[in-house]
RNA sequence: GGGCGCGUAGCUCAGCGGAAGAGCACCUCCUUGACAUGGAGGGGGUCACAGGUUCGAUCCCUGUCGCGCCCACCA
């Protein structure tokens, strides 16, 4: 058996403190983990078991633990902790991701902060290096930060994006798929970010709703006088990027706009510009639209580039990788064109930035009579997730996959269930962003990352092979001799080699025993927003490549809110930081939240008072643990619950067993929120409100075979709940498993158990139906006492009892006089007069109050009472009567409801006679 | 424009075909030997609206209104 031995050996002082403190138990609760190695993945006594494991979403190096992480983690550990207590083999792979692009900002950043030579100026290698000795220096910051919520990952297994084996994955799998043909180079506008002067994905891009404008401007036709009066001679068109028609090559229009009609195939004339560009038919352009004309600029937009591909147009690319207008030297800008005081009056503006020279054309075709009208316009611009600038569409060489292909089987894999979304109703997302799939532009003009494996000859001819030695021996053979090659600057997309993660991480491409026994992984737990960057790209690197799903379920959850329910951002100053509430309130106390607030279609919130009140439980918790303590209910080495004697201790083995299926049936069906709920429930309003206080009087009787089966059973039940809770509050149950193992036999930690609750046999609905009485008589009394504010003990007299409640009331007198302060407990035939009369269960219960009760208060309350029961009789008989229902209903409903008839109806004969005899106290 | 989700107690949410639930908040009372980070009791809801299906609808269907998110779209 692995993990520390607990007993008495402990150094842990008792008794239990007054409160439970997490600052003091949890580092020390945390090392006893680590010390015994529990969290290792394949340890000798689980060779047998079945493996479990799931790979974490590899945190950022840069990053900081945020609630996200919190709450992300919070759940995978859940899964992770119930498996292995239920005896399987677990592997929680853990890791960081090198984040190219964040990192590569937060170190270039930092230059600049200490006035040290920027990137360009130390050059890629020193930057390099740069960058590596940030990671050595902070990157262990998140993984530290996991330690402390009690993440039960690995540890020993830890991976980071860009270390070596990982980065041989990447390797080899790019090279794979780009001799598969799945990989290729093109030339097509990509999103491109002036700023970070770089190439970003599709999903890189948010779409920011701006207010702009919509301006109509003139194009001269060819062969006319232009005159701003004459709408003959020019065409209009609408745009709202005016400062790019210096590389429009066309106009469209639609070819059955009869508008536009006798226009196709005749020029314009491109103002500021002089260039003679055609008058194209093209379904592009929409009637409705603008003018129903549209400039064309292949080279700056992404449906221009398609209609320039159409018609074979010329793409004039006129920006710098800065977006700023380049004209001078600009050789596809300058093609063509007559010189004019017109073009030298644009290329005047080299150089300037694409919003000033917007300004400056827009003045030069205000003064020429060329702009038709200027309309207000919302519309959406794109923007670079990182660097929150325009992103411009960009005519560049990049890297792509062929991801249409690969979606294929990822899709199909769907469809069959090899792998499947909770909640389901993702997988429509997940579909109907896979089917429309665009390629994946993979490089990126970075240093931080890793280098593409493409080398190039003199005249361009590219190479790519997993090492520069393999690509200089094919290009020696291609070329016939000895050539210099040049390696490709760029860097992959850091979500290419996440991409590979759930199998990257277990060693491949080597054929590891891990790979073998842990993939495909059971369960991947993730955010919805990166279903698309991740999800779907490690289905389709998965399936590529190890011919497997990577993981059977993959789990969705929203996001951490605040209080009030906004997002949390720096800029609004509302993020809660987790390691701030952990230092407030327990990691436990956090985790638990974050669990019981989980619920599928809803974002979390979390505010203090929350986390709060879950403290509140655990101290709730810890103060049942030391009552058990106090009372000397030690642990007994082999207790079998099923053995008692005691209505009681057989009640509450009922009452744990529900909980324990209930709390398992919920965790494996993702209900995190259900199971943390019904744990919530069962420690406090069950075993906390009524099992200990019931039990008192057996624990502080004298001794006896009931008082010794009742601390046996109280220490077990406790015992069951620092088992079922643990998944949840890893660190609380963990100490009370180690103070509560000091009195009795030995054990290993709480973690590295394998013996999650399996209770059955221990239903009981003899037990159940006696307590459950009880419960609801001392309930009803106290509500009674409470009405009417009585303070002093009253005496009880049963009305009327049948035998075997009387004999309950005579097994129970203690604990009723105990818990609802009643002095004496009789029977009677009849209720006394002027007595308040309860009916508990189809029993009355009476309290014989004349003089202290008000009789008209009573009458009311009876009154109501009897209301109530009248009402509940005519619902059921208009069923019962509906000719339909009787027919239709299945025979159980019809049966239940003749039940509840039946029932009510004796209650309102007991109230009917309550009230009968309250008349003659009168 | 396409898709997804949500409107249930003051707040956050469960329930999803057979008599409206929890936590918090609120009100009243209580320092009794586990716990005032506590105990006892209580008030509070035409389950967004309108139709339909059904013996029966908070729950299923259709529509309307409101809120949120995702994808696409710089004429």
């Amino acid at each position: 058996m692995s993990g520390v031995w607990f007993g008495r050996t402990s150094k842990i002082a008792m008794p239990i403190d007054k409160t439970y403190q997490p600052s003091e138990v949890e580092g020390r609760i945390s090392r006893t983990w680590e010390q015994a190695d529990a969290f290792r993945a394949g340890r000798p006594e689980r060779a047998g078991a079945k493996p479990y494991s799931i790979v974490i979403p590899p945190p950022n190096v840069t990053g900081s633990l945020h609630m996200g992480h919190a709450l992300n983690n919070t759940l995978q550990d859940i899964l992770c902790r119930f498996e292995r207590m239920r005896g399987r083999d677990v592997l929680w792979q853990p890791g960081t991701d090198h984040a190219g692009i964040a990192t590569q900002m937060v170190v270039e950043r930092q230059l600049m902060e200490r006035q040290q030579p920027g990137r360009r100026e130390m050059g890629r290698e020193a930057f390099l290096k740069r960058v590596w000795e940030w990671k050595a220096e902070s990157g262990g910051t998140i993984v530290n930060q996991l330690k402390r919520l009690g993440a039960s990952c690995d540890w020993s297994r830890e991976r980071f994006t860009m270390d070596e084996g990982l980065s041989r994955a990447v390797l080899k799998v790019f090279v794979e798929l780009y001799r598969a043909g799945l990989i290729y180079k093109d030339k097509r506008l990509v999103n491109w970010d002036p700023k970070l002067l770089t190439a970003i994905s599709d999903l890189e891009v948010v779409q920011v709703e701006t207010r702009g404008h919509l301006w109509h401007l003139r194009y001269p036709i060819e062969g006319k006088i232009f005159d701003p009066n004459d709408p003959s001679t020019f065409i209009v068109v609408a745009t709202t990027r005016p400062e790019t028609m210096l590389g429009d090559t066309a106009v469209a229009v639609h070819p059955d706009d009869e508008r536009y009609e006798k226009l196709v195939g005749k020029h314009v004339t491109l103002p500021l510009v002089g260039r003679k560009i055609p008058i194209i038919a093209d379904e592009y352009s929409d009637p409705e639209k603008g003018s129903g004309a549209v400039k064309i600029t292949p080279a700056h937009d992404f449906n221009d580039f398609e209609v320039g591909k159409r018609h074979k147009l010329p793409q004039i690319n006129i920006f710098s990788v800065e977006a700023k207008l380049q004209l001078k030297d600009n050789a596809e800008f300058l093609d063509g064109v007559a010189k004019s005081p017109d073009l030298d009056a644009t290329l005047a503006m080299h150089g300037s930035d694409r919003f000033a020279a917007r300004k400056a054309i827009l003045a030069r075709l205000e003064d020429k009579g060329l702009i038709e009208k200027i309309e207000p316009q919302s519309h959406v611009v794109p923007h670079g997730d990182r660097s929150n600038v325009v992103i411009e569409p960009y005519l560049t060489d990049q890297w792509y996959v062929n991801a249409k292909e690969l979606a294929k089987p990822a899709i199909a894999a769907v469809r069959q269930g090899k792998t499947r979304f909770i909640p389901k109703n993702w997988e429509t997302t997940y579909f109907n962003w896979m089917e429309n799939i665009q390629p994946w532009c993979i490089s990126r003009q970075l240093w931080w990352g890793h280098q593409i494996p493409a080398w190039y000859g003199p005249d361009g001819k590219e190479f790519v092979a997993i090492s520069e030695a393999e690509a200089q021996s094919d290009a020696d053979k291609h070329y016939g001799k000895k050539t210099a090659l040049k390696r490709d600057e760029d860097v992959l997309d850091t979500w290419f080699s996440s991409a590979l993660w759930p199998f990257s991480t277990l060693g491949w491409p080597d054929k590891t025993r891990e790979l073998d026994r842990y993939y495909p992984t059971a369960t991947l737990v993730t955010g919805f927003d990166i279903i698309f960057f991740w999800v779907a790209r490690m289905m389709m690197m998965g399936l590529h490549f190890e011919k497997d799903v990577p993981f059977h379920d993959v789990y969705i959850h929203r996001l951490v809110r605040d209080a009030s329910g906004a997002k949390m951002s720096k800029s609004k100053g509302n993020v809660v930081d987790p390691l701030g509430v952990i230092d407030e309130f327990g990691a436990d106390a956090l985790r638990f939240t974050l669990a019981r607030n989980v619920a599928p279609g809803h974002d979390i919130r979390l505010g203090p008072q929350d986390v709060e009140n879950n403290r509140n439980f655990a101290t709730k918790l810890w103060n049942a643990a030391r009552f058990v303590e106090f009372n000397g209910a030690a642990r007994v080495e082999g207790f079998d619950p099923k053995t008692a004697k005691e209505t009681l201790n057989r009640w509450i083995a009922h009452e744990t067993a529900k909980a324990a299926a209930e709390i398992t049936r919920s965790i494996e069906t993702y209900d995190f929120g259900g199971a943390a709920g019904a744990a919530y429930r069962f420690v406090w309003n069950v075993y906390c409100d009524w099992y200990v206080e019931l039990s008192k009087p057996l624990l502080t009787g004298p001794d006896g075979a009931a008082k010794d089966e009742t601390r046996a059973m109280a220490a077990w039940a406790l015992d069951e709940i620092l088992k079922l809770l643990h998944p949840f509050m890893p660190f609380i149950t963990e100490e009370l498993w180690a103070v509560t193992a000091e009195q009795g036999p030995q054990r290993p930690q709480l973690l590295a158990l394998s013996g999650w609750s399996r209770l059955d046999g221990l239903a009981d609905d003899k037990a159940e139906a006696e307590i459950g009485w009880v419960i609801e008589l001392i309930t009803a009394i106290r509500s009674i006492r409470a009405e009417m504010s009585i303070t002093a003990a009253i005496p009880l007299v049963l009305a009327g009892a049948s035998a075997e409640t009387s004999a309950r009331a005579t097994r129970w007198a203690e604990f009723i006089k105990r818990l609802a302060r009643v002095s004496e407990i009789s029977s009677a035939a009849a209720a006394p007069q002027g007595s308040v009369q309860l009916v508990v269960r189809g029993e009355v219960a009476a309290l014989p109050l004349k003089g202290v009760i008000d009789l008209a208060v009573e009458r009311a309350r009876l009154a109501k009472e009897m209301q109530r029961a009248d009402a509940d009789i005519a619902r059921v008989d208009a069923k019962l009567g509906n000719a339909n229902f009787v027919a239709r209903a299945p025979e159980e409903v019809v049966e239940e409801e003749k039940e509840k008839r039946g029932e009510a109806l004796g209650r309102k004969t007991k109230i009917a006679e309550a009230l009968e005899r309250l008349k003659g106290a009168v």
